[in-house]
DNA sequence: ATAGGTCAAGCGAGG
DNA sequence: CCTCGCTTGACCTAT
């Protein structure tokens, strides 16, 4: 069996909007009081939704950007010892470690696209590894590690006109990371056909450096390198070394939904449910992200479809 | 209680 | 030139 877990992002609707690690607030309202506040209850809230993903058999969870609110934002950035909560909050942070590992859950990141490693704006770049250490700090305080890492994951974001020049600074840019970041970073192909494909992030990243590539299945369509998706997960799966990859699936938006939404949606456009499968035939063992907005529903609709097809298991 | 406006960041695509 | 979509929609305010 090629597909080990399957998981999905950072929101479980099945809690409901009450349990969430989401809390944010806007800069206007933004004081070091609220923020130790929002983040204590981010994380209280991520040992239910790990028990929740426990009980429920999902093993798979990206964890919201935003458990920290502004914690590396210029001008109201904070350390982690600064919120009045901060031994609760690495408490309960180890304690959501600690039951994600009993039921053998994987928890990685994905940071948005203002992340940019590869930006010739040092501001930008700055503003990346500060968010980047954050991600990272947060896998730290989990401490659940074990054959899947906490990757954190993100684009290239851009080729600024120049993808070779673009990768460099990219490659250049990694080593301002600490050791412990460094070693989570993975980089996922883009859905724009003059960015980056597997191919691309092959050549031009993972043999330089070593970054391993997330597989966006939906992604590659828009952007093959001129390989199948089989050649294309290939080369990416063979990026991770002795831990297990990440794959993502989607589908598109339009398929689904095109007579509620118009034609006007990009086919880039996630859909709320899956209806197709899964590929489970690339090589090797790898996690499944579902990029889908009906979250954790999907998943478990998804897992119903097949046992209904396939029986148990 | 809910709707509408607003909200950090960079970039490219589309109108 | 402006708006949307991507990351991840959520929060605040007025009714």
């Amino acid at each position: 069996m090629a597909i080990r877990h399957i998981g999905f992002a950072c929101i479980c609707l099945s809690l409901g909007k009450g349990i969430t690690t989401n809390r944010g607030t806007i800069l206007r309202l933004f004081d070091i009081e609220r923020a130790s506040n929002l983040a204590l209850s981010n994380c209280q809230d991520l040992i239910k939704i790990m028990e929740w993903n426990g009980k429920n058999g999902i093993k798979f969870f990206r964890i919201s950007s935003d458990i920290f609110p502004f914690m590396t934002h210029e001008g109201v950035g904070y350390k982690l010892e600064q919120l009045h909560h901060h031994l609760q909050i690495k408490d309960s942070l180890k304690e959501a470690g600690t039951v994600a590992k009993k039921y053998g859950i994987r928890i990685n990141s994905h940071p948005g696209p203002f992340t940019i490693l590869s930006s010739p704006n040092e501001k930008v770049v700055s503003a990346t590894i500060r968010d980047i250490e954050m991600h990272s700090l947060v896998g730290d305080l989990l401490d659940c590690e074990g054959e899947s890492r906490f990757n954190i994951n993100f684009h290239m974001g851009s080729d600024y006109g120049d993808k070779k020049a673009s990768a460099k600074r990219y490659v250049e840019n990694l080593t301002r990371l600490s050791s412990g970041a460094r070693k989570r970073i993975t980089i996922e192909n883009d859905d724009k056909g003059k960015l980056y494909s597997v191919k691309d992030l092959y050549e031009m990243i993972y043999q330089d450096c070593g970054v391993p590539i997330v597989f966006d299945v939906h992604h590659h369509q828009f952007c093959t390198g001129g390989l199948t998706d089989k050649e294309a997960a290939k080369l990416a799966l063979r990026t991770w070394g002795a831990y297990v990859p990440e794959i993502h699936y989607s589908e598109s938006r339009t398929i689904e939904n095109s007579v509620l939404d118009g034609p006007k949606v990009r086919l880039q456009a996630h859909s709320d449910y899956v209806s197709g499968e899964i590929p489970n035939y690339y090589d090797g063992t790898y996690d499944v992200m579902v990029e889908a907005k009906a979250k954790d529903l999907a998943v478990l609709k998804y897992h119903r479809r097949k046992n209904a097809i396939h029986g148990h298991n």
